[in-house]
DNA sequence: CAGTGGTCTAGACCACGCG
DNA sequence: GCGTGGTCTAGACCACTGT
C-alpha cells in the first residue's frame, strides 16, 4: 500500500527538481500544503520530512520551509591533503574561530596519548560556504597556549586555511578514523541541517615518528554536501599523495 | 521547552542502557507504553523513533519493538587493509555472494573508466554476523566471467574473506570515496536497519600503474557498527601499513 | 499582532505476524 | 482472529519570526 505522504513527497520533490520551486522560494505553508493535498497536517509534515531527509528543503520555524540551495559538493582529502583546491579557492570558506584551553577528559586523554586531566588547547571553529555553515571542528593539541605570533589575535584568517588541514608538519603519521551517524541536536543547529541528515564524522590523529600524538581533530560535515576522498599507493618508494 | 517525547525517549533508552530491557526482549505494546506514560501514541511513537535513530530499538511490523542487541563494533580499514582482523577472526563471517555478468551504465562506466556497454562482472555479497547482515557489498571488475578455478562454484568460501579486502593484487593505487547519508529504502530492507539510521558508503577503486581500473567496490555498511580507518605515513622511502 | 512551524490529542482504519 | 505496528484525521495549543 502506497502511503499518501510519499505521494505528496514525490509531487513535492517533482516540482523543485524540474524548478517549479527554485531554490531559496519559500513553499506554501503546511496548512496550505494540506488543503491542496486534502489531508491533514501531520500527513503533510511527514512528506516534508522525507525531503528533509533528503536536503531538499529546510525548515525554519516562524518561517516557513525553503528549497535549499543545491549544495555545492565539497570534497574532504585525506591524509596530507585539504579541502579540495578547486573547491576552496571558489568558496572563499570563512571560518569563526576560538581558541580556548581546555583539560583532557576520559575521550581525549586515550585519543592524545595523555594523562586524565593534561592541559589542552582547543580549536573551535565553523566553516561558512557564502552564509551557510558546512563545516565544524574542534582540534585539540596537547599544552597550553600557543606564543601568540603563532596562533595570531583576534578573528584569525591565517588559521582559517589551516582549519582542515593538520596543523604540525612535523606528524609522521596521520590516523583517520571515520564514522556516519544522526548529528546531536546541538550539531545540527550548528550546522543547521535537519536532525534527519546523516553526517559524517572524522576523528583525525596526527602523530610523530615517535608515536607522540601531536594532534587530534574532530571533524564534522553534513553528509550530503561532503565526501572524503583517500588515496592509497602501494609502490614502496612512493610517497602517497591527493588527487 | 522539554517535547514530551524527548522526555520519553530518555526514560526508555535508560531502561534499556541500565539493562532493565535486555537485547532481544520485546517492550511493551505502543498502546501500553502510551497508555502508562500518559501520551497519545502519535507521541510515544515519535519517542520511540528518537531510538529507533540511535540503533537501540528496532520495529518489526505486527510483532512489536524490540532492544537491538548492542553490535560488535566493526573496522574497515582504509587501503590494502580488509576488515579489522581480530573481529573478522572472531565473528565468522559468512557471506552469500553471487557473481552477474552486468553491462557498464554510466554511472559504473565513468568510475571504470570504460565505454558505456562495456561487459562487467558484478559480485554481490552480503555479509551476515550470526543471523544479522551487517554489509552490503557490490563489485564490479571489467570484462567478463573469471575462469572457474578463480572464482570457484557454489558458495564460495573463498571469496569470503577477499569481500572487503581489494580484489587484484596488481593494483598500484586505491582510492577510497567516503560518504555519510541515509540508506535508500533497498538498502534498509537487505541490511535489516532502520531507514533512519545513517550508512557509511564507501566506493573503492583500485588502479594498476597505468591508471587502469581493476575494480570498483561500491560498500554500505550501516553507521552504527562500522567506522573506517585510513592511515597515511609522511616518509618518503616508508610504505603506508594498516594497524 | 498575524502567520508560521512544533507538539500533542483521542480517536479511526489498515497491514502484518502468528497461532 | 487477535494483537501488533503503520497511517491518517481534525482538530488544539505552544513557540518562533516579522511587522
Amino acid at each position: 500500500m502506497r502511503a499518501r505522504h510519499h505521494d505528496i513527497a514525490d509531487d513535492l520533490r517533482r516540482q523543485i527538481t524540474t524548478g517549479g520551486i527554485k531554490p531559496g522560494e519559500r513553499l506554501p505553508s503546511e496548512s496550505g500544503l494540506a488543503a491542496g493535498y486534502k489531508v491533514s497536517t501531520a500527513t503533510l509534515r511527514s512528506a516534508l520530512s522525507v525531503l528533509q531527509g533528503e536536503g531538499l528543503v529546510e525548515k525554519i520555524h516562524g518561517k516557513g520551509n525553503f528549497v535549499r540551495h543545491r549544495p555545492r559538493q565539497i570534497t574532504y582529502v585525506g591524509g596530507w591533503g585539504t579541502l579540495d583546491p578547486w573547491t576552496a579557492a571558489e568558496t572563499a570558506l570563512r571560518v569563526t574561530d576560538q581558541a580556548t584551553q581546555v583539560e583532557a577528559d576520559g575521550h581525549l586523554a586515550a585519543l592524545l596519548r595523555v594523562p586524565n586531566g593534561s592541559p589542552l588547547t582547543e580549536y573551535l571553529s565553523v566553516s561558512y560556504e557564502g552564509d551557510c555553515p558546512h563545516s565544524l571542528a574542534r582540534i585539540y593539541v596537547p599544552g597550553g597556549p600557543e606564543p601568540k605570533e603563532a596562533l595570531g589575535n583576534g578573528p584569525s584568517y591565517l588559521h582559517t586555511e589551516a582549519s582542515f588541514a593538520v596543523l604540525n608538519a612535523l606528524s609522521a603519521e596521520v590516523r583517520e578514523i571515520v564514522s556516519a551517524r544522526l548529528p546531536t541536536p546541538d550539531e545540527a543547529s550548528a550546522l543547521r541541517i535537519n536532525p534527519g541528515l546523516a553526517i559524517l564524522a572524522i576523528t583525525r590523529i596526527a602523530a610523530d615518528t615517535a608515536g607522540r600524538v601531536l594532534e587530534a581533530a574532530l571533524l564534522v560535515f553534513p553528509g550530503d554536501r561532503v565526501e572524503a576522498v583517500f588515496t592509497t599507493h602501494h609502490a614502496l618508494n612512493e610517497r602517497q599523495t591527493q588527487a
